[in-house]
DNA sequence: ACCTATTTGTCCGTATGTATG
DNA sequence: CCATACATACGGACAAATAGG
């Protein structure tokens, strides 16, 4: 379970928990049943402070990715992604920045497609 | 070239601009050259105000997918994406909202796959 | 039933930066 | 450029739920 924060990043710090966690949760590599280390732990390893790890927390747990208690833990909730999928999105994506394409374009083209269809 | 403003959205009004210009002009929706309507008309047009509109088009500036002037305009500046590419995203994207996939977590998934190959 | 350690929940406060109009 | 509002991040303190011995 590896996590890496760049705290000079735009993206706000909890953000980047956040997505690391949700993605490792669902392309499986964190497996359902699983808990995170406590928030405490986690915070001191990465060197942010413990609200910071919380918050990311609470919104995982708000949408149900992970559920959580006082004293249980932070526990992954959730069934890997359909590995089809997965593999056609690690395709695409690999494909599109070997031609030099920017994440964000790739993120916004997603947003466009998806409020399209 | 039509752009949807949600002012009660979560995400950031500007953010939601710029990534409606970013995503159309990287799908040729906006051709290369096309000049975007002057910030001010815009903004009366979506109803926000004009500096919110600067700062997307600021934004994009500093992407180079517009080039912004006095008196020019703002003018698109980029190539679209390689169709394939395109029909590829599209392809996953709504294989992924069918199977009841949420819009983050396509997102969460798609900085790991970067950020990892 | 009891005690203790662990862990999240909630509140206080402060500082800084950003978004918006 | 300026003012207001909000978000983020951090630090500390205590409350409350849980698990284990």
């Amino acid at each position: 379970m590896l996590f890496v924060i760049d705290p000079t990043a735009a993206e706000p710090i909890f953000e980047q928990l956040l997505h690391q966690i949700r993605a490792q949760a669902m392309s499986g590599k964190i497996a359902k049943g699983t808990r995170l280390p406590a928030a405490k732990d986690l915070a001191e390893t990465l060197g942010i402070n413990l609200h910071t790890v919380l918050h990311a927390y609470r919104e995982l747990a708000a949408e149900g990715v992970i559920s959580l208690g006082r004293g249980r833990g932070a526990v992954v909730n959730i069934d890997p992604l359909p590995e089809a999928i997965g593999k056609k999105l690690e395709n695409v994506v690999a494909q599109a920045k070997a031609e030099g394409i920017e994440l964000n374009a790739i993120i916004s083209l997603t947003k466009e497609i998806w409020s399209e269809k």
